[in-house]
DNA sequence: CAGCATCCCTCCGGATACTG
DNA sequence: CAGTATCCGGAGGGATGCTG
């Protein structure tokens, strides 16, 4: 309970912060949201977090994404310091994606995004389907 | 440093345990994406994580909003239950937005994602930087 | 105060075809 | 294998004007 009630205060700080600071320009929330909140590269961090990859069996494991949209998310990732891209020497090619260590350190915050969405997304679901359901 | 091992381990059988496992259909992670991963959600339920909110308090507060997609916004949380909207009645009418219990769950991912993005972004700018200048 | 409606334009991202 | 190049439709979202 005490325990629970420091959470609660430490939470509260948190986004205290966040709503007070002045960023004198952009908000460094928004513009992480910016990089990291288009429709791919929080599954593709997800799936680096797992174990380093190449390029088709990351083209497998994330599940719809497009060729081109890979391509496009990990030249994102590379160029912010996120993902390191190795190209070995053989034929054909082989290329090899993994978390840096800043990459790594998203992947706290990210994982318990996922994991807040494996554990609620059937609340929202069955919420959505209430107030639709009202709305009748 | 027996307490990293552990925090690392933990980290790695989540972000498996998320990549293994089959969930018949739609991935929970992207469905939650799709719904949260907007441009405005997380700033929003930022804000009403400091405290419950008018209509126009958020508007000022959250930087760079519409009001048009203020009310989409909210619209959708409420569908999705992460928000309650109040009207009070008075002359003229008063609108109070605050978090439900599901709301405020997913307050702790997204803080934590809020405190990445104050701490890191800083590097991600300078890896950009850094590459951006390697390609010239 | 707290919104809904409408217009309009950008750009995200899918499909497809081609290379070192 | 691991990309690049091009085309292009549609959704996201800003600006503006109007109401209970």
């Amino acid at each position: 309970m005490a325990k629970k009630q420091l959470d609660i205060k430490a939470q509260a700080d948190l986004t205290r912060a966040w709503a007070e600071a002045d960023y004198a320009g952009v908000c460094p929330v928004r513009q992480t949201l910016d990089s990291v909140g288009d429709k791919w590269t929080v599954l593709v961090v997800l799936r680096l977090g797992v174990e380093k990859q190449r390029f088709l069996q990351l083209l497998r494991a994330v599940d719809g994404i497009s060729q081109r949209m890979l391509t496009v998310t990990l030249r994102k990732l590379e160029r912010d310091g996120l993902v390191r891209r190795t190209v070995l020497d053989t034929r054909p090619p082989t290329v090899e994606y993994e978390l840096t260590v800043l990459g790594n350190s998203l992947l706290k915050p990210i994982g318990m995004l996922a994991e807040w969405a494996i554990e609620n997304q059937p609340a929202m679901d069955a919420m959505r389907a209430a107030y639709d359901e009202g709305k009748n």
